[in-house]
DNA sequence: CTGTTAGCGCCTTCAC
DNA sequence: GTGAAGGCGCTAACAG
């Protein structure tokens, strides 16, 4: 026994004493010169006098679609992740449309595993951070792949929406290299991901064209203490860099650490600086210069771009700019670290 | 014209030789003594072969069932709910049960909105950190809610997960006190929640006991900038705490900052505590002590209970305890901060 | 202009 | 032990 069935459009027909064919006519928004305004105003009220709402369920299985999508992240624990999150979903309301999550389980290879055990009931799918060729995964559903970087084969068979991650690199090394810096560490997220090698490239590219620029590297993961190790061994180095580009925020946070275990100034003896531009930008002192990625819009853009999709158009792929913020943690190379050369 | 109509039962059915009552009966799994072992195997084997999923739609319109449930957080953009929602996804996967997400409008109080318009299509609400009684919203639909404080109604009329975050704050301030401080300062998030009138009202009561004790109290929103004008405001009191309690880890980057701008170490000339532990709180120089409220444990939690509920049982309310987490951020009182007494 | 009809895919009596 | 039939609530043909 149902505990309070809710009225059905056949309820509302009832109550406006007309068939159901109407009243889906009516709330479908296509009576345009169907149905006469009396009758139409008619059902309106009567459904709105029951609280009628259409059943999703019987709606999905007649149309062949859920209005919902899959948004497949690393994980949400990380703080870049929530807002991704939330820029899909408000644009996603916005067309009636759900968004489920599902956080790829850390063995990333696993052919056919949870998001699609029970949950094949999906009309589309975001995968942010996946690399490009794992879509394989998606059979035939609709996909559009996020911060994923273009597609590699012919003709781009998936949009894709990324960020300008070289630009904001380029936009980070060409301000540092203005402010006189020439050697770099490069504390690099030890993660094989397309926004990764794009940014390593970047900053290698504008090093090697820097007269007297030395470009030195050290991976880690990208959690602090991990960082804090690799900071720790560029800095030890024997001539080692004026400058610590990392390649995301909490990276940034490892070598804040590893400058003051080392009795480094930030940003008067070691500059550093992070990539994101998350909350914890903010929050270190020195207040981090990085380059901020709207994360927000990548979510709300693939939305739109997958809505687009499904809509039976072809979004175009789009790539975001990320800007550079100057805050707090870059300064001119020490006059005196040079002295060292000698 | 559908894309690629995926196997129906009928189909399996088919495959099998065997009606789709059958079908249904051996893979719903209640055909003990009813579908012999050798006819079911075949339909299992047809199954398979045929890459058989169930279509949701259809089985949630015929069960009235939509094996969804809502979870509503303030935000996703804080560091703390990515956790919950990844502790509720966790529990509700294992039982064939998606989550969708909501992040409740600022305008709270709208009566009848975005949740509720296109998204009816839910089988249960879990409501993060929400006032207790602002679940007349929910009407008939099951929920339960977490670190909302315990039910005031009689009977308890909704289950509820808490933190045990007047423990945590006890904690806390016996930490200090046990360390020598007297004069706290409560940089305290001005939000109107229960679990922050509960971490006041057991700092309150901790210092109040304590001889000597003092309690000076501000405000801020949970952000650094703010919190760090009301760190400063505490500190230029005439007789300025030597301890500065915080809300919230993020509230605690801001007593940092104060602490910095006035040129006052941390911890050796003033000790700062935090609450939540989040990934800032050992971003931090120096680490943070704060009290570990386990956020992912609260959704798993969460998930269990309503969970329980949709089965028909009645789960208890429970409270996850928070435990403290002693780092770098506290030390006795300097000495000499009591000459100003003088 | 409006009503009747026929399923979408699944589960569950009810006969056999 | 198995099959046939009905209907969940909705929409899109097709008649009138």
């Amino acid at each position: 026994m149902p505990a309070i069935s809710r009225p059905t459009s056949k309820d509302v027909a009832q109550e406006a004493g007309v068939s159901q064919s109407t009243v889906s006519l009516v709330l479908g928004g296509k009576w345009s010169g169907r149905v006469s305004p009396a009758t139409a105003r008619s059902v309106r009220d009567a459904a709105e006098r029951l609280g009628y709402r259409p059943n999703q369920a019987a709606r999905n299985l007649r149309l062949g679609t859920t209005r919902t999508v899959l948004l497949m992240v690393p994980t949400l624990t990380a703080p870049f992740f929530g807002p991704v999150y939330t820029g899909a979903a408000r644009v996603a309301a916005r067309h009636g449309f759900g968004v489920v999550v599902s956080t790829w389980p850390d063995d990333a290879e696993g052919p056919a595993d949870s998001p699609f055990g029970s949950e094949e009931a999906i009309d589309g799918v975001l995968a942010s951070s996946m690399a490009v060729d794992a879509l394989g995964r998606f059979g035939e559903t609709p996909a559009v792949m996020l911060d994923s970087g273009p597609d590699p084969r012919t003709g781009g068979t998936v949009p894709t929406i990324d960020f300008g991650v070289a630009d904001g690199m380029r936009a980070i090394a060409g301000h540092l290299a203005g402010l006189g810096h020439r050697r770099f560490g490069h504390v690099a997220a030890a993660v094989d991901q397309w926004t990764f090698r794009a940014r390593a490239a970047a900053l290698a590219a504008v090093v090697t064209g820097l007269p007297g620029g030395a470009l030195l590297r050290e991976e880690c993961a990208i959690d602090v203490a991990s960082a804090k190790d690799a900071a720790l061994r560029l800095l030890s180095a024997a001539d080692p860099p004026t400058v610590l580009v990392c390649d995301d925020d909490l990276i940034a946070a490892g070598a804040y650490k590893a400058a003051r275990a080392l009795g480094l100034d930030v940003p008067s003896e070691l500059s550093v600086t992070g990539f994101d531009d998350v909350l914890l930008a903010t929050a270190l002192e020195p207040e981090l210069t990085t380059v901020r990625l709207p994360a927000e819009e990548l979510g709300a853009q693939g939305m739109a771009a997958l809505l687009d999709l499904l809509a039976g158009r072809r979004p175009a792929a789009r790539v975001l700019p990320g800007d550079l913020v100057v805050r707090a943690s870059t300064a001119p190379p020490r006059a005196g670290s040079r002295a060292k050369e000698v």
